[in-house]
DNA sequence: CAATAAATGAGAATAAGTCTCATTTAAAAG
DNA sequence: CTTTTAAATGAGACTTATTCTCATTTATTG
């Protein structure tokens, strides 16, 4: 069952207000990446500005939004719920579209085992890994927002 | 053998002028990513901010010059030269330190397969990709700035 | 070396994000 | 269901990153 917004925010002892539950509310109906630019226009005159800052930063906090910019140098966040499988972008230079993509579970094995060659090599701890890809639809393309 | 900056730029039909040797010098000099900030006061007094906007914009037209966002939001920009091999990079959350990282050709081949894939799924032309991963080093690392 | 188009420096303008502070709201307790 | 209090919010000031403007300088070419 899809989680509601409220939900969201007490599971993550985070008191329940106005701004969070616009912001919760657009981000789960949009499901998938959006621009920052974009999430603005949406609730633009419900949260102010600033607050609408603040939230995103309450979200990153509790670890349910992942933030990370376009090949445009555009804000992009994500909400990433329990039960978002692990998933990586698709960016078109055209439109603009992000797409999330699943890659198979072979290819995240071979990741994660050049992931653990890297660590022994630069002596690192890894925690995380992203892989983006960039290209342009075509006109058949079924996610493009043209 | 390595190239000078001023072979470079003519290489490319772009103008001699100083500040674009500056900064390509310092560039060609740190081998490797460098965050903007560092690259601003390395060359403080040398370059006027503006300057050295429009310098690097010059070089991502002619398409030697990388751009991209760390986690920490700070604008980083990497050379690519011709005799620089495909990379990925691994960041340091602890230090900040980026760094170059080659994963296996076998890696790569797989990942260009899961490409294709994903081209035919998404109906894309996809022309580039990047992996990035995150961790901290640890006491031993060689690469950290700290 | 002269002419001209291109590049530069300095700082103004814009845009993205953060901060301040007075006011409002959530939540917890009685 | 009120009261209390700490936390959250709105509005706009502030800061920082990047782009733009325009007068001056420099590179290129003939």
């Amino acid at each position: 069952m899809e989680k509601n917004s409220e939900q969201i925010l007490s599971d993550h002892n985070v008191s329940i207000t106005n701004p969070r539950i616009l912001v919760l509310e657009t981000l789960l109906e949009n499901k998938g990446p959006i621009t920052l630019d974009e999430l603005q226009k949406v609730l633009k005159n419900k949260v102010a500005k600033s607050t609408l800052y603040r939230v995103l930063n309450d979200l990153k906090k509790i670890d349910i939004l992942d933030e990370f910019t376009s090949p445009e140098n555009q804000t992009v966040i994500e909400l990433i719920l329990e039960d978002r499988t692990h998933h990586h972008h698709l960016f078109c230079s055209d439109c603009g579209e992000i797409i999330d993509v699943e890659l198979s579970d072979e290819f995240e094995n071979f990741l994660n085992l050049e992931i653990k060659k890297i660590e022994e090599k630069f002596k690192f701890k890894i925690s995380d890994h992203r892989v983006e890809m960039f290209g342009q639809c075509t006109d058949q393309c079924e996610n493009c927002k043209r």
